[in-house]
DNA sequence: GACCAGGCACATC
DNA sequence: GATGTGCATGGT
């Protein structure tokens, strides 16, 4: 069988294993800037607990987090770990917004996605997995997320060489499937899933679903 | 007590 | 351009 069928195959496979994953869970769109922010090489039950923080102060708020020091912002999401730093982009994403947008999240919604992922990756702290984190989960929009999980599998299925950046996945992936958001959503929140069971760094992969050509 | 988690920036070679 | 390191809490 061909790679390319193989991408679809291996969403199919953890649809049909798994079912809708339905992320994001957050309940706003700055909720969800704000949880894809914190996830940052962090576990989300973390995040959550950070979150909780935040949401209990009301904090999950554009004008309200501006009128926060960094160090004061930190203080609130500490559960979530690299706290000091994860504290600065949220500053620098609130500077974007403020700056950019007005701080309306509506506009920055009507951005082109091309342009605003530019844009997002331009604000330190913002690399290729949290601008497309941002723009699919809190946007909407069909950006793919990669992340170490995708790299994993891909790799262990010899889909991908060892050295493989951001982009050659990402590509690899969108040309692959239908360009869509629902499926971009599902598929990369159904890697996670697979990769938490099955792909840990040192285990090895059994009674994977995806193990049928491994 | 080691290892890992839904990364990123920066230093150094 | 590749490789290494700091950032930090909390669960297994």
């Amino acid at each position: 069988m061909k790679n390319e069928n193989k991408i679809k195959q291996f969403y199919n496979i953890l649809f049909k294993h798994y079912g809708p994953q339905n992320w994001w869970p957050g309940e706003s769109i700055i909720e969800c800037i704000i949880g894809a922010i914190l996830t940052q090489n962090t576990s989300w039950v973390n995040v959550e607990k950070a979150i909780k923080n935040l949401k209990d102060n009301s904090l999950l708020n554009v004008e309200k987090l501006n009128f926060l020091s960094a160090n004061e912002i930190a203080e609130f999401i500490k559960p979530s770990g690299f706290y000091n730093q994860k504290a600065k982009t949220l500053k620098n994403f609130i500077n974007f917004l403020t700056t950019e947008y007005d701080q309306n999240l509506d506009i920055m919604l009507h951005e082109d996605t091309k342009i605003l992922r530019e844009k997002l990756l331009r604000i330190k702290g913002i690399g290729p997995e949290t601008a497309d984190s941002i723009l699919l989960y809190g946007l909407n929009k069909p950006s793919f997320v990669i992340d170490k999980y995708t790299y994993r599998i891909l790799n262990r299925h010899k889909l991908i060489p060892q050295q493989t950046n951001y982009y050659e996945m990402q590509n690899l992936i969108i040309d692959n499937i239908d360009r869509d958001t629902y499926i971009y959503n599902e598929f990369h929140a159904l890697i996670v899933k697979v990769g938490k069971e099955h792909c840990k760094s040192r285990a090895i992969c059994r009674n994977c679903p995806l193990e049928f050509d491994l």
